[in-house]
RNA sequence: GGCCACGUGGCGGAGUGGUUACGUAGCGGACUGCAAAUCCGCGUACCCCGGUUCAAUUCCGGGCGUGGCCUCCA
């Protein structure tokens, strides 16, 4: 079976065809690098490289090239940074605040078992370049010179009017925008849905020399960026362009009409994927609700593992409701997954129930059906099945572990004196091999209070009781 | 106000014009000193109102509800 995508452009379902297969092109946008990374930044993350993945196992690992860009030049940045550093000078704050967030944002999603995209430029590498690759100067340079921008009042802006089908991916017209426009229309503009390819800097504001002729320093408006970037690694169209529902309007439509004007092309890329919005326990997360939850925040209580399944256990253009529920219902598969697994080689053979899932839009959910199917034969004493687990497992990026560290993981605020645990365990079964029952029971009850759940089960071969244990939910 | 999604069993969550999703919780059983874990068995759900159809949860129309975008929030 082929693999088949829905293409937001199209609003269908259609069987993907790269341009080149020997090198399929995907550009994802990434993390704008002010703040910890939260929950529904990881959705996307995740997802597409659930799609990098299986795009690796389609047409090779050497046959897709991945751009996920890290966004380090923003209002939100500079503002963080003048807060958070306000005895530095402001560029040298905005470096601080950008090197750690990008480094959070690394170790959080390696966390969630995250590959690396093939590459990972940052926007300010490519507002102007020296090695002749595209860069946001010379792209602004093109729009104005091929009459789709115009420079007022030291800006630059993009005139929408000059894009006959502006507005086609997030499916509305100009008319329709401009009807439901509640927003105060900077003078200089021509058109009200005309938007900034370059702005003016502050004094104190990072700035480089302006494009189109400006003699004021200036710096990127924001969509200008992933134009750039994408032009630059993967050229003038490529195959999928992804990244969350709420960026079809204005980010991606932006993207879209600077790349094509500024190309000449009629597409920039053939298929845009939008993973759908999150919501937290059942409400909109918030700062000001409270409910505002950091990958960070959630590593400390939750393998990555658990994370990745339960973001995958919902179709990716769902809508997602966060739930502590989800998580605990990941750790009991999980758990059970690698024990069936222990120690099996990673190289079985690939499930085709759960690849013919995979390669229907992304079905994660169907995936897992077919996953759990291979779990129950294992549990039988299928080894074939198991292995078939492991390889079909790992193409979404799970039973990444050796069993030993899965089991090993503790929350960070746990402080577990794991030598007493296992001492007192030892001394429950003395006291169950002594029918002391009474005595076992009330150790069973201690380590319960100290958060350890216990588990007996009869070795088949010597016939001995052995005891596991594991942190109580 | 304009545009766009979504609404499935207690909960999570696929899918389909007529036939079992799956998971989890719950119930019954096996096992166990008792639990937990594990294994076996059990659920007959598809927001409301019309329409199309031999047949609709699935298609069409309307309504209600929830959410998103229109404010450089994934």
């Amino acid at each position: 079976m082929a693999l088949k995508l829905y293409n937001t452009l199209t609003r269908q379902k259609a069987e993907f065809v790269p341009i080149e297969p020997s090198n399929v092109r995907m550009y994802v946008c990434g993390p704008t690098v002010y703040d910890y990374a939260h929950i529904g930044n990881a959705r996307p993350v995740i997802v597409f490289d659930v799609l990098f993945r299986l795009l690796r196992h389609i047409y090779g690992p050497d046959h897709v090239t991945y751009v996920r860009n890290i966004t380090d030049v923003d209002d939100k940045i500079n503002a963080r940074a003048a807060r958070d550093y306000p005895g530095l000078q402001l560029n040298e704050a905005i470096r601080k605040v950008t090197e750690t967030t990008e480094k959070q944002f690394h170790s959080d999603i390696a966390a969630l078992g995250v590959l690396p995209p093939t590459y990972e430029p940052r926007a300010t590498e490519f507002i102007r370049r020296q090695d002749g690759r595209e860069d946001m100067v010379s792209l602004i340079d093109t729009l104005v010179r091929r009459g789709h921008a115009y420079v007022a009042e030291n800006h630059v802006l993009f005139d929408v009017e000059s894009m006959p089908d502006y507005g086609r991916l997030s499916n509305r017209t100009l008319e329709e925008m401009e009807a439901g426009a509640r927003v105060e229309v900077a003078p200089y503009k021509k058109g009200p849905m005309d938007f900034v390819l370059w702005k003016p800097s502050k004094p104190g504001e990072p700035a480089w020399p302006s494009p189109s002729g400006i003699l004021v320093p200036g710096r990127p408006g924001w969509h200008i960026e992933c134009s750039a970037m994408a032009g630059a690694l993967l050229g003038p169209v490529f195959d999928i362009h992804g990244g969350g529902i709420d960026l079809t309007f204005p980010h991606h439509e932006n993207e879209i009409a600077q790349s094509r004007c500024a190309h000449g092309t009629a597409a920039m890329a053939n298929v845009w994927m939008h993973n759908g919005f999150l919501q937290v326990e059942g409400e909109k997360m918030s700062k000001s609700l409270g409910n505002f939850v950091t990958i960070n925040e959630l590593l400390k209580e939750w393998p990555g593992e658990c994370i990745r399944f339960a973001m995958l256990s919902t179709h990716y253009r769902q809508p997602i409701n966060w739930t502590e529920k989800a998580l605990g219902e990941a750790r009991r598969t999980l758990d059970h997954w690698y024990e069936l697994t222990e120690g099996l080689p990673g190289d079985g053979p690939m499930c085709a129930d759960v690849l013919q899932a995979l390669e229907d839009d992304l079905n994660t959910p169907q995936a897992f059906a077919a996953l759990h199917e291979l779990r129950s034969e294992a549990a039988k004493g299928s080894i074939g099945a198991a292995r078939c687990l492991k390889a079909s497992a790992q193409l979404l990026g799970l039973l990444q572990l050796e069993r030993a560290a899965w089991l090993s993981w503790r929350p960070s605020a746990m402080n577990l004196d794991e030598a007493r645990v296992a001492s007192l365990i030892d001394a429950r079964l003395a006291a169950r091999r002594a029918k002391d029952f009474k005595e076992s029971d009330r150790i069973r009850d201690e380590l319960a209070g100290m958060g350890i759940a216990l588990k007996d089960r009869k070795n088949k071969e010597t016939g001995e009781i052995e005891t596991t244990w594991e942190v109580a939910r």
